[in-house]
DNA sequence: ATGTTTGTTCCGAT
DNA sequence: CATCGGAACAAACA
């Protein structure tokens, strides 16, 4: 479930809650693998500071020091794929469900805490827990394209990127290799702001379409971070308080499958692309259009969007 | 029982 | 050999 808004979320909220903790002590649950192998894992990560948290595409990495504060080149890297979750629990909170691995955080130097439990939960185990070095981290890193929200990615960046793939616009965005950070759920919905039919194909893209694409994620994604994200019907993403985001209160066309488009009033439409679930407006997204603009009908009432 | 799922990787086909 | 696209990964839920 964790796209870029839910895991920048957590990984803002574990930036002001566990900075500064050491970690006293971890548990696996029912034997869940981590990697190195759990024992390795715990033995090398027990007793470490955390000194700071990042995202990076959709991992959370946090770095570990020395109680001390020394550098030991350790960096724990979180993945939560479809349906993982870090929630932050008082000692002896009631057990979470699907937790796979524990981790006992104690005060540091930073932090008056006085005793929370990090808990990594993942339903279909799609995601992991890794121990990386710098140089593992930075090889992990080196596999992504530029971050969807980096300030550097002009939008000719932004189309030479999705031009590398020679296939549909909306696989392009989802890979990635392309942009980091994009997910079906802010795909769906950049397509329709930006008029662009989700099957266009990258090599048809005009530098048009480049900066209005790139200008609604943007603005997607940013707007979703102001909301903690997007929970579905299934509570899959919670943040680490265990609460809901309410992106999904905003959602264009996303799951609106027979709703009205917001713009024109048209039926919202769905069709199986790269195995994802697929949402557009037939009337607004058009493919290859030459960005027409659209009259909506007399009929439909505007809703206060543009 | 069947169909669905927000992510990623792998393997077969082209 | 490189690229692309579907299947697979595993589990819960409707």
């Amino acid at each position: 479930m964790p796209e870029l808004p839910e895991v920048t979320t957590i990984t803002n909220q574990l930036k002001r809650e566990i900075i500064g903790s050491t970690i006293g002590d971890v548990r696996s649950v029912g034997g869940y693998k981590t990697q190195p192998e759990f024992p390795e894992f715990k033995k090398r990560s027990l007793g470490l500071k955390v000194s700071s948290v990042r995202r990076i595409a959709k991992n959370i990495v946090i770095e570990v020091v020395s109680a001390k504060g020394v550098s030991t080149n350790m960096y724990i890297v979180i993945h939560l794929a479809m349906t993982g979750r870090l929630l932050l629990r008082s000692l002896g909170y009631k057990p979470d469900p699907w937790t796979r691995l524990v981790f006992k955080l104690e005060a540091g130097s930073g932090k008056p805490v006085t005793g929370v439990e990090l808990r990594f939960c993942d339903s279909r185990m799609f995601g992991f827990v890794r121990l990386a070095s710098q140089e593992e981290l930075e090889q992990y890193a080196n596999k992504y394209g530029p971050d969807a929200l980096d300030e550097k990615l002009t939008p000719k960046v932004f189309l030479e990127q999705l031009k590398k793939k020679r296939t549909e616009v909306k696989r392009a965005l989802l890979s990635q290799d392309l942009i980091a950070g994009a997910g079906n759920i802010y795909v769906n919905d950049s397509l329709w702001m930006a008029r662009i039919h989700p099957m266009t194909r990258t090599t048809d893209l005009k530098s048009n379409d480049a900066v209005n694409l790139l200008g609604a994620l943007q603005e997607i994604l940013q707007e979703s971070i102001e909301h903690r994200g997007s929970t579905l019907g299934d509570k899959m993403y919670i943040d680490v308080y265990g609460e809901e985001g309410t992106h999904q209160n905003h959602f264009r066309v996303f799951g609106k499958n027979g709703q009205p488009c917001i713009r024109c009033g048209t039926l919202i439409e769905t069709f199986d692309l790269g195995g994802r679930g697929t949402f557009f407006c037939s009337t607004c997204q058009v493919k290859n259009a030459v960005t027409v603009k659209q009259n909506p009908p007399s009929n439909v009432k505007q809703v206060g969007l543009f």
